[in-house]
DNA sequence: ACTTTATATTAGCTCATACTAAATATATTC
DNA sequence: GAATATATTTAGTATGAGCTAATATAAAGT
């Protein structure tokens, strides 16, 4: 059984992957000193589940990658759970999984997944992986990417800022929801987005962290 | 917060008290060695959770008796949930609800218990304590105290060992379940009970571990 | 090409938690 | 009441995970 520690620095390495993940940003998304941060992605180079290039970056291993994959399958499955059953506001999903995933037992997960009817997606449209860490592609377009006036439908909203995700879901933009880009700020970086009649502008930023697909997919 | 360890050792001392813990039982409770426990004990006392007579044994002082019934809350409010949830076995609760107990939130453990009616018993019958460990006071019998022919109704079984539970379950033995002592075996130490029609015999072991209240109450 | 700056790593320390082996208390038995 | 057995504590060590300060490397700027 991997550690705590070793799960989040795991599934840590996976978001900011695949590749050359800095040390710099792994201690960040950590909260951890960059010199405890080395010292563990060689620890774990030494299990076989990090590889890493000194001076240049870390990356998995096939097997930490599937360790990693778990650790994310929990955490969705949990937070599809969480939110299915008590109905909890979709900003505060992620912390509570955060702190339950590393307690879930492999029967405990089989159980929650089956009752959940195996599903693909949790709350904030993010893909779950499978139980032998199968990630099902993701071919979504980020929402800053696409052109204007097409018809588009949210699929995926960031889940780590609580207040951000407040403000998206105060504006209607969660997943499922249709909109359509009307106009490009080009100096300003934002877009506006007509959506259910009314329509709001964002910025490039949040723009960057929210994913659609085409309405006729 | 509490770290995981400190949580399960104060959890585990208030399931031996409420005095004298011999630091054997505890560490054997918690599968490390004496010396460990011992060592932990030290640590505890120091902090003002635990009060140590050195070779007579430990106790909790009353922060350290607050914060062990905040864990055992939060372990039989899970053990509620997800039998009510998932449909687990009684004799899979106990387990799943160690691993998850410490990482659940003051806010989930909130709405877990709004969700489920704030229940005053867990799926084995013993009393959820109040979220300031307040503990109901609990004056049911032990079913191998109580006498011969009396109505009884069973109002705790054990969670700890799933063997038991399964033979007791299969047996039809569990929460709710109305019975009669028949017979009692005094050289055996076993009792006889009798209960919907059929009758079988329980050993002083299990008798000691179930505890019931009179039909009437 | 050299210097500066930013990022990474190493060195050396701390703390929590565990272990084994040895020492010491307490309890039990003859 | 001495001898033995059992339980507990102390001593010394290991490991995981963190920290700060010092050093090394890579990238960027002049």
């Amino acid at each position: 059984m991997d550690s705590v520690a070793v799960e989040n620095y795991l599934k840590s390495i996976w978001e900011l992957g695949p590749d050359d993940v800095a040390t710099q940003d792994l201690a960040q998304l950590l909260n951890v000193a960059p010199a405890s941060a080395t010292k563990m992605i060689q620890r774990l180079t030494e299990r076989g589940l990090v590889k890493h290039i000194p001076y240049k970056g870390a990356s998995l291993t096939s097997e930490g990658r599937r360790r990693a994959l778990s650790v994310v399958r929990r955490h969705r499955l949990l937070e599809t759970f969480l939110s299915q059953t008590l109905d909890l506001g979709r900003e505060q999903l992620h912390d509570e999984a955060e702190n339950l995933e590393h307690g879930l037992s492999t029967e405990l997960e089989t159980a929650i997944a089956n009752y959940l009817g195996n599903p693909e997606r949790d709350p904030h449209g993010h893909p779950i992986p499978g139980p032998n860490g199968e990630l099902p592609i993701d071919d979504d377009l980020l929402l800053s990417d696409c052109s204007l006036n097409q018809y588009l439908v949210v699929t995926q909203v960031p889940d780590r800022d609580p207040d951000l995700l407040t403000w998206l879901e105060k504006n209607g933009i969660f997943p499922g929801v249709k909109l359509k880009i009307i106009s490009r700020d080009d100096f300003g970086g934002g877009i506006n987005v007509s959506l259910d009649g009314s329509s709001i502008q964002i910025s490039t930023l949040v723009g960057n962290e929210v994913f659609v697909k085409l309405e006729n997919d």
